[in-house]
DNA sequence: TGCTTCATGTAATCTGTTACATGATTCA
DNA sequence: TGAATCATGTAACAGATTACATGAAGCA
């Protein structure tokens, strides 16, 4: 049910069309909240239907044609209310550490060319990141907005570091693995 | 794609019937990928279909008695492949960092206290870890399997660390906030 | 005119969630 | 017998993914 409150978000920021929308999906909002564009025309749809959002009124309203959003006081009612709502956090579902548990099982083959691939991707994602906060957030920040945005922007920095320094640790316990025996399990 | 093999390697650590899958997915494997019991009898409904497992011959296989299942040799072989499958990380995607960015726009109120919840609860989370690997992990592992095994719990140990953590500080700052103003936002 | 890009959308399918139905077993 | 629990399952829906369809605008 976090969909439509990111697009809330997204919208209060810059009224903007579906497209528009998920091109922002693809930087800063969808950088911890991720959406296809099919996801947004759709919940778009919804938003409008539901009294949340309306179409700016232009000139041509077709298909073909772009349609921007602006967000109605419904729409914000409703942002500020999840804000506060109580939502439990949802249990980690992580595939890698599913895979590597299922390695225990039926040996380390291709593990480790894995590890290492994810490793350097999450590299990538926290030099992206380390050079967004230095770019958009320069030691003096003032406003309320700010503060909040570096706050989840730290995050997320902090979540690739963890991915980075854990992957780097298993990958050269596995690497030991597969260089000690034939990749069978030990059991 | 990852429900499939979470059941597979449950299976190859054990063979069970649906109902004690969905309990151990409530333990162990369910710390890194949980599943309910009725996505358990669908999946394990199609994995029969697929040849992959199949149910142990028994005298009763009605409805209300109990049917296990095992992990056929295409099973095991399907579970080794998706081992070394490249599979890219999915992109971040939490509802809590999106709530904290939420508040940028339509202000604090409400957000201390869930704060405080989820840190709360992530707290008991690392605890619940913890007590697990001081319980099953002793210096002395030798095993090839219960290195990945403390591996992966070790994986989550540290996930849960880092959101307390964050959470702490990301407390310190709401509260400074909401002191402060009256919960507007400052922009 | 035809190609490319921008933009909106439909359809099908898969995954996950919630609520409920039903049979078997145990034990008071 | 009747209540509680164990166990398997159905149904309906919500959310996410993938593939494809279609129209508009710009430009060579």
């Amino acid at each position: 049910m976090s969909l439509p409150h990111a697009i809330l978000t997204a919208l209060l920021e810059k009224p903007s069309s579906g497209l528009e929308l998920a091109r922002r999906f693809d930087k800063s909002i969808g950088y911890f909240w991720s959406a296809t564009h099919q996801q947004i025309y759709r919940e778009l749809g919804k938003l409008e239907q539901a009294g949340l959002i309306r179409a700016l009124p232009s000139d041509a309203p077709t298909r073909g044609q772009k349609k921007e959003y602006e967000v109605l006081p419904a729409g914000r009612a409703e942002l500020t209310a999840w804000t506060a709502r109580a939502e439990d956090p949802k249990p980690i579902r992580d595939p890698l550490l599913l895979r590597m548990r299922a390695a225990g099982v039926v040996g380390v083959q291709g593990l480790e060319a894995e590890l290492r691939r994810h490793l350097a991707l999450h590299r990538q994602q926290l030099a992206t990141y380390t050079e967004i906060e230095e770019r958009d957030f320069p030691p003096e920040r003032d406003t309320e907005e700010d503060r909040l945005r570096h706050l989840v922007l730290g995050g997320g920095i902090e979540l690739e570091t963890f991915w980075t320094t854990w992957l780097a640790k298993a990958l050269a316990q596995v690497e030991e693995m597969t260089a000690g025996e034939g990749g069978a399990p030990a059991a």
